[in-house]
DNA sequence: ATGAAAGCGCTAACAA
DNA sequence: TTGTTAGCGCTTTCAT
């Protein structure tokens, strides 16, 4: 477009040097390079509006200093913020990231490997969906390292993992109900397809365990991941005369529509009843701003995995080749306590 | 990481041709290359899993097949979906697509075109936000196309734009609810200081001009996007014996708001009242299934944006230097008319 | 303190 | 039909 790039050649003509001597001054090399030559090379590229021309660069480098970011689905609102956080942690160390949405779909996953191997980036942060299969590809394909994300997979190239500990998660949760004096506490889960959603369901169990109190599963209701689903499974609890005291949703979706049923059905929150939500999809802190729920670190998860990844390349460590080496970090999740609770 | 890639080279020596005749046949230029050869080049590379390495191919042929997408916040929910529909129809054009957060900072802005500069993107998909300053930058760093996203905004090098028509939308809806027979319809809006919101309310005057209902300021609440306050305005409206029948809504966060206010007046929907929201950003669909909405067409933003870029760039278009020119897609919304309604 | 020169892996004339 | 060669713009020894 418009006008030819200026190129470091043009530069060093100008100034009376060397293109090494500009290669190294841009690249801090330059101790050995004098005051005045330095200033004179920096002034004439000001202004001429040198540019140095990264795919160049990197075609000697062999570093591109760009990441891939594989993921199901921008549009899924549990990738956005991991985006975020991967994005903000490489802007810090002066990497880009190229975005590739698989639609849990195998094929297009490898073509895009295939795609970020030839645009040399230097590494991938792979988001898997939840319920994705969890069978590795072939190997040989995978060239750069890899940080995987909220799910442990079977894969070759892993420098590490960044995951959440969702039964924990729940676990802490249900405390809480506990602790604010709530004692018959039912579960409305969504669909059960998921490790994460059997983990929750566990850390629910646990929490129970822990506190003495008998698993009943008609507390329990299955479902999938919609407020309407929230409120239908309110609604049989409540007809069923469950006696509960307090519910503990899948997700915020859930949350919402358990609280109109609760609503419908006059009862208050968290007067009444009391409730939590996993705040999966951020909804609950925009429709019901005093809904306590757990919020999930998956900012961090990216921002976490771009660190692990960058360093990785930068100090060019080896990844394991075994899924279950490589550095792992297990996120905790926080519990966001919202006013009326 | 791991062993070193395989280059033309390899495969050429390996096939005993020139590196020219494995170039050619990886760029399908090669209609003068004997099938035999070909297939034995073909098979070579495929056995030895070579990935041709962009960079190089990038550096001579001066396309990186990768285009920018500078935005303010990935997390941001309207942006997701433009995010997505740009990175579709790059994926079938063969592009990737880089993401740049600017969080609104200019600065930043500023970096990530050089940095893209750097990375010799084609060209640049911009997403402002919607009150942004309105100042264009400094010209001469743009050194590729670019094509604006939602806003008008005067800026050098720009090839297109894709914009919605958000007053025509919201004159769309008011109309809807008149013809479903509600006389009087109460607006409740976000913060004004946009200009998708100054569309917006025009719209609304606009639909009650064309159909011969004075326009009547006790009918308009201004606040913000939230549902906090969707509740709240319509408390007010409430409690100032407004009668109005109907309200439309600045977007689907303060339409919930509003929902929740008319279940709590024991005001039924759309029996009594008549509502309508702006879908921005797709929590409506979620929490309220049967409110009727405004969808925009935000992926659809996305993906034309690129399509027109990249038909430009192919095309070796130049862009305007006049933000006044270039080509100009004004999309259209629709009505999303739910089960209630 | 600086320059010359050899590539990085590939494409694109131009030859053969 | 295929090979030779000259770069693309840069980094990086190795000289000077």
């Amino acid at each position: 477009m418009t006008k030819k790039p200026v190129t470091i050649k043009e530069i060093a003509k100008e100034a009376g040097v060397s293109i090494a001597t500009v290669s190294m001054i841009f690249n801090n090399k330059d101790k050995s390079i004098s005051q005045a030559t330095r200033e004179k090379v920096l002034e004439i590229a000001k202004e001429k509006d040198y540019i140095p021309n990264s795919m160049a660069r990197s075609l000697v480098t062999r570093q591109s200093r760009t990441l891939g970011l594989v993921l199901p689905d921008i549009v899924n609102p549990f990738f956005p913020e991991i985006a975020r956080g991967a994005e903000d942690k490489a802007r810090q160390a002066r990497y880009s990231i190229i975005i590739c949405n698989t639609d849990d779909n195998l094929e297009q996953e490898d073509k895009y490997i295939d795609i970020l191997t030839e645009k040399m980036v230097d590494g991938i942060i792979f988001a898997h969906s939840a319920d994705r299969k969890d069978i590795a590809r072939e190997s040989r394909k995978y060239r750069m390292p890899i940080v995987l994300i909220d799910r442990d997979y079977a894969m070759p190239n892993v420098m590490g993992k960044v995951l959440i500990d969702n039964q924990k998660a729940s676990c802490k949760g249900v405390n809480y109900l506990l602790e604010k004096g709530y004692k018959k506490i039912a579960y409305i889960a969504g669909s059960m397809n998921t490790q994460t959603a059997k983990d929750r369901l566990d850390g629910y169990k646990n929490a129970l365990a822990q506190n003495k109190i008998t698993y009943d599963n008609h507390y329990v209701k299955i479902g999938e991941y919609k407020s309407q689903w929230g409120m239908e499974a309110t609604r049989q609890l409540l007809e069923e005369n469950i006696p509960f005291d307090a519910i503990f949703c899948g997700n915020d979706l859930i949350a919402i529509g358990a609280m109109k049923a609760l609503k419908e059905a006059s009862l208050r929150v968290p007067e009444d009843v009391g409730i939590m939500g996993f705040d999966d999809i951020y909804v609950a802190s925009m429709v019901e701003p005093e809904l306590t729920t757990i919020k999930q670190p998956i900012y961090e998860m990216g921002y976490r995995a771009a660190e692990i990844l960058i360093d990785g390349i930068e100090n060019k460590e080896q990844p394991r080749n075994k899924s279950s080496e490589g550095r792992k970090i297990i996120l905790d999740t926080e519990l966001i306590v919202r006013k009326s609770s």
